[in-house]
DNA sequence: CGCGACCTTTGATATGGATCAATGGCCATA
DNA sequence: TATGGCCATTGATCCATATCAAAGGTCGCG
């Protein structure tokens, strides 16, 4: 059936660096101010917002938003990557998502976290009240529309992610991951194919692609060792992947007839 | 592996019946103004809702909303269910949700409808165009909340349902399933379990649940059956299941040690 | 430069669930 | 009450992927 991943997760609890607010000024020199929610908004906004926010850093594979615990904040990343996930008490976990500069976190929770975070690598990130927020919604309802289509935009990804999950095979997993993930890079538009031979960097382990797929990382290196072998995609190395024919990938991710 | 579902979907074309706009009166006898959205919406708020919206009665197995096709509407169900879904081109099917009346429909799309929608039985639903609603967003900002609630919790569901596909074994699925159908039929409170011996209709086919689990007609049947001759469940008839002990279909369903 | 820890790849085997096949049950229609 | 069609159940077999096992890379550190 499915893996028990041995668990990997040696999550010392670290002390949560409590650097002072944010002012608009600090939000100006910040890597995420014209990414993601911030870049919807104009100074004036980010001024407002910021006065409610901390600013916090975080060392690699921290887990800063556990499932269960009272959802009390929302996130706003402003530089590294976390991987979202839900686990089963044996150790088996699925990740639901990455996220990245100018990614808001936490629309998926209702009075407690229904799902973890956990730092990829060094992390900074914007932490607001969740009560705070509301009264930021009452002054700027443009923000609401904001965070709207970013968990509409959410929505869409997850269906497609249950379809790959429920409905495709390892390799046809694999494929479509490749090209959701140049998307995600913006190496190419949305639902426009990347040219052939770019290059990208792939920050994940194998554990968390197949935990991202559903598959072991048996299953994931063998994918990748075959689309390579049919040429494909190149492995240069373990975090970087070069997509040689993006439409026969497409073709396989999608079932193409 | 996975299954090559025959395609049972015969989508004839049916005409749209396009009766009248609803009045603000004709809201009062709708089975959903006092379900999900427009529940919290004043009387006043619903009437300037009903002048934008469209009454529509539908079949059953009609397909009302086309993956890939333009996305100009949201729907509201006053009656009856349907399923989301998506799939691919030789047939395989993710059902990705369902919805009944008071459900709101079209939040994961962008310009073009990223999931199909079909009744499962006849169905009466509002209609409201996309660009209708944006001007109402604007006279109520409180829609735009409540949209992001809706929008928020089917963020939690499908992260449920991603872990469900992606990491749990056949009658983990099914049971998970069997209880957060008791969830969605407010047989018991969010998160509580049902009481044991409850009774639950059962609307969906086999190859519904089979979709919407990611596994074949047979696999669900059989883990029925094992969860039968358990004692775990009991099934009168094929629409119609009795949960006899909840607590140890929790167990099976978060694989609690 | 060499050692060790950890991660990835590759190979061999096992198995959960898919596929193929047959039977059974229910309902609608004559 | 009989008949046919559709869907569900049950059984037999197969296969994609998990699991188990071993070897190969890579990187940090002494």
């Amino acid at each position: 059936m499915t893996s028990l991943n041995k668990i990997t997760d040696f999550r010392r609890p670290v002390a949560i660096n409590l650097a002072a607010r944010p002012t608009a000024s600090s939000c100006e020199d910040c890597g995420a101010r014209h990414q993601g929610l911030c870049d919807a908004l104009s100074d004036e906004e980010v001024g407002f917002l910021a006065r409610t926010a901390q600013h916090i850093s975080l060392q690699a594979n921290t887990v800063f938003i556990e499932e269960g615990e009272a959802a009390l904040y929302f996130y706003n990343i402003n530089s590294g990557n976390v991987r979202l996930f839900k686990s089963l008490p044996d150790g088996r976990r699925q990740i639901t998502g990455f996220a990245g500069p100018g990614h808001f976190l936490g629309l998926a929770a209702t009075s407690k976290n229904m799902f973890s975070a956990e730092t990829m690598e060094p992390v900074k990130l914007c932490r607001f009240s969740r009560s705070a927020i509301a009264a930021v919604f009452e002054e700027f309802p443009v923000l609401e529309r904001k965070l709207l289509d970013v968990a509409m935009h959410e929505l869409v990804l997850s269906q497609q992610q249950m379809l790959l999950l429920g409905r495709k095979t390892a390799i046809e997993r694999i494929a479509s991951f490749l090209l959701s993930w140049a998307e995600r890079l913006e190496i190419c538009a949305s639902g426009v194919l990347p040219k052939p031979n770019v290059s990208m960097p792939l920050p994940l382990s194998r554990t968390d692609l197949a935990d991202y797929l559903g598959l072991t990382i048996e299953t994931v290196s063998r994918s990748l060792s075959h689309l390579k072998r049919e040429g494909l995609i190149d492995i240069p190395n373990i975090h970087e992947i070069i997509l040689l024919r993006p439409q026969a990938l497409y073709d396989i991710a999608e079932a193409a007839v």
